[in-house]
DNA sequence: TTTAGTGGTCATGAAAAACTGACTTATTTT
DNA sequence: AAAATAAGTCAGTTTTTCATGACCACTAAA
């Protein structure tokens, strides 16, 4: 079963699987934003203007779980979370260039 | 209202609108078929197999929709359709290589 | 000690996307 | 003339996504 599952989904385009990470509400959004720096949930909230909390939240982990982004208990002063860009994720950043060249 | 709508879609990133364009089931499998030549509708359906009819056939006019895929008869022996990749479309096919280098 | 901020989860419901199977119209092959 | 192929459409159902509002644990400030 799993082994035929993987087969299957290696039979799709590479691009697909790539496409599908960062295809739901926010996410290129999200992207975009922690290209410019660390990201926190409450100011993302009050940032895209509206986006939810839930939407936000399953966004933020979806891009952790794909390996995109990285969560990171920030243990000073204000206590936080902050969402960096992964290696992998930064691998992403030029054909983000290159679509925005196309707009 | 038409107004406003496009005023807050031009606030998300213009990455997010091509994106976007490519989302939905089978659209990337789609384009990239049609990169190596015009596609017909029954051999599609032979060819990415999972896929339905009515999928296909929605991905396909959407694709078309936002001018990527052109439709075209063709009046010769077997009287058929094929589906092109627009100038438009063929801009995207770097973007798609960088992705598919990235897998 | 009440209040505010941060970073969420949970249940629920509405809306959008995808799947199924039956049916269609026109052409082509047998 | 009957059967097959091509390219779909349509209605109905299921699945997936999104959105809403309530709630929660912890910290920090007033």
């Amino acid at each position: 079963m799993t082994t035929k599952k993987n087969t299957e989904e290696n039979k799709t385009c590479p691009a697909q699987a790539l496409l599908k990470q960062l295809s739901g509400k926010w996410k290129p959004e999200i992207f975009r934003l922690a290209v410019d720096g660390p990201l926190r949930f409450s100011i993302l909230l009050r940032q895209i203007e509206g986006s939810n909390k839930q939407t936000l939240s399953v966004a933020l982990r979806e891009l952790e779980e794909v390996g995109l982004l990285e969560k990171v208990v920030i243990k000073e002063k204000p206590l936080h979370i902050e969402y960096y860009l992964t290696e992998n994720g930064k691998s992403l950043i030029p054909v983000f260039q290159q679509l925005e060249n196309l707009g």
